[in-house]
DNA sequence: GAAAAAACATAACACTGAGTTATGAAATTG
DNA sequence: CAATTTCATAACTCAGTGTTATGTTTTTTC
C-alpha cells in the first residue's frame, strides 16, 4: 500500500511552507485542495503530521523523519522527467565501445571525449579488444558500437564501411622523401613494416606490387599502423599506413607522401542488428564518422 | 513535468515480465489497463520504450537505463508505506537523549541497547552533559529526552521525578559490614565519599546528620556516584548512593548495606513540554522508567 | 475583550486518470 | 493455415484531485 504522490507532495509543501494557504499557492492550486490532500494523508498514517504553535503547523518529530524520506522520493520523481529528457535529446545514458587496440590510443579517445565534453550525464566505456571478438560482443549486444577493420559482414550486426586513404611514411632524411608520390617500384628495395599478412589491407597491398611483377618485401610484421608508425620514426623502414595514425606521429619527423595506387584502409562501424542499438550509439557512430572525413578516400 | 506513477509501475513490471498480459497479472489489473498505462507513458517519452522481439518486449538501451531509475523511485516510495506504519508503531525514527555523565556509563546504555535492540530502524544519540545543559536543550528541543537529577521543574519541560533508593557502601572487609542497617551516627568517624555540596543530594544527606546533631564528613567530592562505587571499593572510604550504582558495582566486592533514614535521590525524567515530543521519546521514558522500577524507593 | 483578519475545513460540483468488460486486429505457434 | 496468444481500442464507471462558495476556528489588532 503506497501513498498517492499528490499527497506527499502537499505534505512537503505544508511542512515547507508552515501553512497551507502558503503551500497552496506554492503548489499553485487552491487552498481547499491543498487541505483535503493533507487530510488524506493524515487519516491514513497513525501518528499526528503537524502541530499548531501559533498559527504556523510544525511537524512533528515523526513527521520530520518521514519527510525526508518523502523528500528523496518526490526528488527522484522530478528527476525522472529530466532524464527522460536528456535520453531523448542523447545527453545522458550508456556507451559501450569496443575497437581494436590501435584506435583506443589515437584518434579515437579524442572524438570521444569531445562527444561527452557536451554530455554530462553520458557514461562510456572504451574497450579495446580482437577484431573477432568486437564482433562476437556486438552480437551479443555487450557493446554498442565496434570499431574494427576489413570488416567481412555478419547478418546481425549492422555496419558502415568507410575507405581511408593510405600514405607511404618514411623516416625522417629518407632519399624517397624526394619524390612526390610513392610507387611500388620505389620500395622493392626498402625494409617494408607492414601489417599482418593474413590482414585484408596487406593482401591489397601486394596485390598492388603483384600486378607490376614486384615483390612487398617483409622487415618487421606489426599488427597496428601505430606500431608502424613508431617504428618508422624510429627509422626501421618504410610503411604504407591509414593517413590518420600517420598524421598522429608526423610530429616524430615522420615524411609522408602519397602512395600510388591507391590502396584504401576498409574502416568498418560496427552496432548490433536490431534496433535495440542505443541512439547514443547511432549519434557516437554519425559524430564519430564526420571526425573522419578530412582522412577519407573519394 | 513528472510522470504518473501507475505508469512508472506498468513500465517496471513490462520490463520484468517481457509481456504486457503478464505486467498485468503482476499489477493484478486487466491487460488493456497496462496496454494504455504503457501506451500513455510511451507517448509522453521521445523515445521507444520497448521492442518486439519474437513475442517478447524487450527494453531498448534508454529504456533500461530509464528503468534504473524509476526502480529507484518505486522502490522508495513502496518503503514510505512500511516507514509510516514503523514510525507509528515506533519502530523507526530517531532518539536523542541526553544524560548526566554518570548514567552513560552505567545502568542507561544496556537499557538503551535493550529498546534499540527490538527496533532495527531507529537511531539514537546518547549526550552525556551537565545538567543546565540537559534542561537548556531539552527546551530547545535538541533532545527528546534527558535524564538529570534534584530537577527542580521548568514550565517548557515536562518531568516526571522518581524517587531511587539509596545504600550506604563500604570497602570489602571494613568493620561496619558487620551491621544490618547503617545509621548517620556509624558513618561520623568515617572518611566520607559524596556529592557535590551544591547538589540537593548533599544537602538532604546532610540534613539528616544535622538532625542527629552530628556533621557530615568530607573526604572526597565527586559528582558521579559511579565514581564514589570504585573509589570505594578500592577503599577510599565509605558512600552513601544510589543502590542501582552500587549494584553496578557490587561484584568489585563492594559491601551494600541499607542507610537509615531514608535519603531518597532524586531523579527526573525529562522532555519538551510542547506536544512535538516524539512518540519514540515517549515510549523510551517509558521503558527507562519501568527498567528504574526494582530501585525504586516506595 | 470585541472586532477584524487570516487560516483552515467542509460542501457541492467538474474533470481526468485509471479501472472494468467486450471485442477486433495482429503476431506466434503448431 | 488454423488455433492460440497477445495486444489495442472502445465504452463505460468510479475515485482522486481540481474548482468555487461558504462556514468555523484561530490569531491579530485596537
Amino acid at each position: 500500500m503506497s501513498f498517492p504522490i499528490r499527497q506527499l507532495e502537499a505534505f512537503r509543501a505544508v511542512a515547507l511552507k508552515g501553512s497551507i494557504t502558503r503551500a497552496a499557492e506554492e503548489m499553485a492550486i487552491s487552498q481547499p485542495a491543498v487541505s483535503r490532500l493533507l487530510s488524506a494523508l493524515s487519516s491514513s498514517v497513525e501518528f499526528e503530521l503537524f502541530q499548531r504553535v501559533s498559527g504556523r503547523l510544525v511537524p512533528t518529530r515523526e513527521a520530520e523523519f518521514l519527510l525526508r524520506e518523502v523528500e528523496r522520493v518526490l526528488d527522484n520523481l522530478g528527476r525522472i522527467g529530466q532524464l527522460t529528457h536528456d535520453l531523448s535529446t542523447r545527453k545522458a545514458g550508456h556507451l559501450r565501445i569496443a575497437c581494436l587496440p590501435g584506435f583506443a590510443t589515437s584518434h579515437l579517445p579524442k572524438v570521444l571525449a569531445d562527444f561527452l565534453s557536451g554530455r554530462p550525464n553520458v557514461t562510456a566505456v572504451l574497450e579495446p579488444d580482437r577484431p573477432e571478438r568486437i564482433l562476437e560482443w556486438i552480437i551479443g549486444e555487450q557493446y554498442d558500437c565496434g570499431i574494427t577493420d576489413e570488416f567481412a559482414g555478419h547478418p546481425t550486426a549492422e555496419s558502415t564501411t568507410i575507405l581511408m586513404r593510405t600514405v607511404c611514411i618514411l623516416p625522417p632524411g629518407h632519399p624517397l622523401a624526394a619524390k612526390a608520390e610513392i610507387w611500388p617500384a620505389d620500395l622493392a628495395r626498402e625494409r617494408i613494416i607492414h601489417t599482418r599478412r593474413d590482414s585484408g589491407f596487406y593482401q591489397r597491398l601486394s596485390e598492388a606490387f603483384a600486378l607490376r611483377n614486384l615483390r612487398l618485401g617483409s622487415h618487421v610484421e606489426t599488427r597496428q599502423f601505430t606500431a608502424a608508425c613508431m617504428l618508422v620514426a624510429a627509422g626501421a623502414g618504410v610503411s604504407v599506413v591509414s593517413e590518420m595514425d600517420a598524421r598522429e606521429y608526423e610530429h616524430r619527423g615522420l615524411v609522408i607522401r602519397p602512395f600510388r595506387p591507391d590502396v584504401p584502409h576498409r574502416l568498418s562501424l560496427l552496432r548490433p542488428a536490431n534496433a535495440r542499438a542505443s541512439l547514443l550509439a547511432l549519434e557516437f557512430l554519425d559524430t564519430f564518422e564526420k571526425s573522419l572525413e578530412p582522412f577519407r578516400f573519394r
